[in-house]
This record gives structure tokens, sequence and C-alpha cells, in this order.
DNA sequence: GAGGCGTGGGT
DNA sequence: TACCCAAGCCT
């Protein structure tokens, strides 16, 4: 233990810690909702719910979270799953290789730990995925181990109690946090402190404005003294999403299209979308590249008119997005590695990233309206 | 330490 | 509109 970083850290007295547990625990367990991760302590379950939830509201993640289980409802059916049908329930979720890794460590559970989810911190957090937020998370939640679960919440509601000045964004500010967090844990029910913790955080301590006047422990809190809860946590500026030209091809041979799987490393990575071409903002003109790509690919294709323009924004990257129709009158006998043929409108089998599936609605839309254009 | 990695909702 | 953000992890 570095008794520097130890000393720099406001650790809060006894008395403080008692009230402070005891006012936040009987809040949670008037106010906690009902989430369907919620309904047990199964190991496994809590997992699935730890990952899905890094980095995605709760909302968003209960239609999946349900479907999941409906799909993978035990560790070992999960280790048995193809990669496929996992990737594809997480289809528009995001962070794609929160997935592969989950799998790639269930199936490690299930070959190593014979199928159950270790309760050693080093070994669990050993696991693909598994940091060390979601180390603890499983591990107090599910098998009442007294340590630290720190999130962004509880750094909020941290920085927030102790007017704390650390950038939330430094990994040295989290050490400091889970050495709090060790201090006020509650030792008799460290799952539900850790959950009280974030739930308060996310219906209370909230962000923007957060309601302190009906927190409930408003009056032990030190930037509410100083009113200063709006300016915490400090966190430093993310930089914007670098701009990028993309186009997608939208070809057809017959009544099928041309798919392509992307590289297995980067954005999207292994996923399926339309032939794409990707250049600097402001370089190209859009279909030109994509026409040249193919060709490299020994694909020869004649471009038509553009369908249409949509602009995708991901945590650092804006596509803006021209989709250009175009066909491949003499296409060769075999494809090249990563291309394939699929029926219009038959994607439903295919894990397609939201940008690509945005990219074919509107098309379908442009289809439609054109197709109304000849009736009328 | 800093950057890569998705998406959708809120203001 | 243009941000900001949401139960992080990996390299």
């Amino acid at each position: 233990m570095n008794r520097k970083a130890t000393e720099s850290v406001p650790l809060p007295e006894e008395g403080w810690v008692e009230a402070v547990r005891r006012k936040l625990l009987n809040w949670y367990d008037e106010n906690k909702r009902e989430l369907p991760w919620r309904q047990n302590k199964d190991p496994y379950r809590i997992w699935v719910s730890e990952i899905m939830l890094q980095q995605t509201r709760v909302d968003t993640v209960i239609p999946y979270y349900e479907r999941f289980m409906e799909s993978f409802p035990t560790l070992n059916r999960l280790a048995e799953a193809e990669e496929e049908s996992v990737i594809k329930a997480w289809e528009g979720l995001g962070y794609y290789s929160r997935a592969r890794n989950l799998h790639t460590a269930v199936k490690e559970v299930a070959a190593t730990y014979g199928g159950e989810i270790p309760r050693d911190p080093e070994e669990i957090s050993s696991l693909k995925g598994v940091g060390n937020y979601t180390a603890g998370a499983i591990l107090s939640i599910a098998y009442d181990q007294p340590v630290p679960a720190v999130d962004g919440n509880v750094m909020r509601v941290f920085s927030r109690w102790f007017a704390l000045q650390d950038d939330v964004a430094k990994l040295s500010t989290r050490r400091k946090m889970e050495t709090i967090a060790r201090h006020v844990i509650s030792e008799e029910r460290p799952g539900d402190f850790n959950q009280a913790l974030m739930e308060l955080g996310a219906l209370v301590c909230s962000p923007l404005s957060p309601s302190c006047d009906i927190c409930p422990v408003q009056e032990h809190c030190q930037a509410r003294k100083e009113g200063v809860q709006a300016e915490l946590p400090v966190k430093k500026k993310a930089k914007p999403p670098v701009p990028s030209e993309v186009s997608f091809g939208y070809i057809r041979h017959g009544d099928r299209i041309l798919i392509q799987r992307r590289p297995k490393e980067g954005l999207l990575a292994g996923m399926w979308g339309l032939p794409s071409s990707e250049r600097k903002k402001g370089e190209v003109v859009p279909g030109e590249t994509l026409k040249q790509d193919l060709f490299d690919q020994g694909l020869e294709v004649e471009l038509g008119a553009a369908l249409g323009e949509m602009e995708h924004v991901f945590s650092h990257r804006r596509w803006w997005i021209t989709v250009v129709e175009g066909e491949l009158p003499s296409p060769p006998e075999c494809l090249p590695e990563g291309y394939e043929w699929v029926k219009e409108g038959e994607w439903d089998t295919l894990a397609l990233p939201n940008v690509y599936r945005k990219a074919l609605e509107r098309v379908a839309d442009r289809s439609r309206s054109w197709i109304q254009g000849r009736l009328f």
C-alpha cells in the first residue's frame, strides 16, 4: 500500500460512516427499482447485467437482458452457444467486444472452473472483460463480499459527499475512490450498499441537476454545504469525434445484395455491413472511393444514383455517409474473402450494427417512395 | 496515460 | 444544434 497516496484520501469518521450507511440502505430498501437482474442472486445473471450496463442506460439494457436470458438462461448454455448467435443477441447494443469477451470468459469458466464463477478476486478479474468495477459488483452482489464496486455513479456521489476536485477520468482518482469505498462499505450488506450508491447516483445524485432536496444523505454532503454540487464531479472534456467521409454500397445482383464482413479489429470489428469505404472528410467524391476499393478486391461495380445521405456519430468518430446504389453485372464465381450475397430484405439472421440498419431502412424508404412514384 | 470502442436519450 | 452523458474495459 502506498502511504503517500493513502494520506491524501479523506477518510470520514466512524460516526459519519454509520449514519450515512444506515440512511443510504434504508433509502435503498424503500426506493430501489425492480429490475430483471434483481430477481435473485444468480452470479451468472448478475454478470451478464453488469456487462450490458457498462456505459449503457438501464432502460436500454432491460429488453436486451430479457431476450438474452431467454436465449442463454444459464452459464453453460451461453458457453455452448455459437459466437455468431451471441453477437446477434447483442446487435444494436453497441460495444460489441463486450459480447465477445463475455462469451470467451464464460467458456473459460465452464472449462477451468467447472462452470462456477470464481469467488477469488484475482481469478474473477482475470476473466476477459471483467475489470475492477465488474469484479467488485459480482463479488459483492452475488457473493456478499465486502469489496468496492466503483463506477461513474459512485465517483460522482463521492466527489460530492467529500467535495473532491480530482478528475474522475483518471485512474488514480478511481483508486482513491476505491479506498474510500472500502472504508464506508457495509460489511453486513455489501451488495446492497454498492447498489444503493449507484441507485442514489442514478435517481437522486444525478449529473446535471441533482435532487438534493429529496436526498437521504443531504445533511452529510460537503458539496451541498458549499453549494458546489452542480460543479462536481470534475471531469476532463472528451475530444470531439473525428469526421470522415464514408460511402456505403447498395449493390445488387439479381435479387441479391452484396454484404461485407468488417475487419476483425477496430470499429464494429467482425460485424456485417454494406460494402464501404472511408476517407478523410473533404478529400473525395462519394462513391468513387468505394468503386476503387471494390475494384482492388476484384469486384467491378457499376455505380448508380446516391440513394441518401446520413450522419452517424460514434463516441470517437463521425461518419458522413452517402449510400450509393450499384450493380455487379458480371460477378466472379467466387466472391473475395469476407463478401457474401444476401437476398434483399433478408438481413434478419445477420448481426448488423445500427449504422447499417439505419442505412438499409433509408434505402427501403427510398425504394418504397420510388415504387409509389411509379404507381401514381 | 490516453485513446479506441456504439448507441440513444436528455437538455 | 451540439453537446453531455450511461452500472468500463482493453491496449
